[in-house]
DNA sequence: GCCAACGTTGGC
DNA sequence: GCCAACGTTGGC
């Protein structure tokens, strides 16, 4: 099973979220970033996915949700009320994609960024390099250890 | 609120 | 295909 890291705005979408939703369960969809959704094209169901809270006050890994439902075309994006829509994108060639994700535990504590930049083995991690922007990343075997351990 | 870094768009 | 302008992300 392949692991990931996922960023979004607690006030959006936190791990309380994941954890108060029906069944656990969130799509997650929106994603507008053409790496990105390559990389949500590639989850597969049972894949754990670490949550990183991003522009608020903590900014760090907050807790782990894990993929339900592989890649499927994103609604949104053929909304025209939704701020995701998206005119140039047709339901015969879809152009995003998004994934269920579902709650599986909020870490006893918030892991911070700062942390996460001084820990040994994650430096090839996107999230911890300056400027970055990518919200959803691959994260290696041994990062996801690493990280785990940390989380306690 | 500021602003650096980045991705996307569009003129040429 | 280049690149300037623009909009967005996201830490601080």
């Amino acid at each position: 099973m392949a692991k990931w890291l996922v960023k979004s705005e607690p006030a959006e979408c936190g791990i309380e979220d994941f954890a108060k939703a029906p069944d656990g369960v969130i799509p997650w969809d929106g994603v507008r970033n053409y790496q990105a959704r390559n990389f949500l094209a590639q989850m597969a169901e049972g894949d754990e996915v670490f949550l990183y809270h991003s522009s608020c006050k903590h900014i760090g890994i907050a807790g782990i949700v894990t993929v339900i439902r592989s890649a499927y075309p994103d609604p949104t994006q053929f909304d025209p009320e939704s701020p995701y829509y998206d005119g140039k994108s047709t339901r015969e060639k879809p152009r995003w994609q998004a994934v269920d994700m579902k709650y599986v535990r909020t870490l006893p504590g918030l892991i911070p960024l700062e942390e996460l930049k001084s820990m040994a083995g994650l430096e090839d991690l996107p999230l911890v390099r300056k400027g970055n922007r990518l919200s959803v990343m691959p994260v290696g075997e041994e990062e996801w250890q690493i990280i785990l351990n940390q989380a306690g």
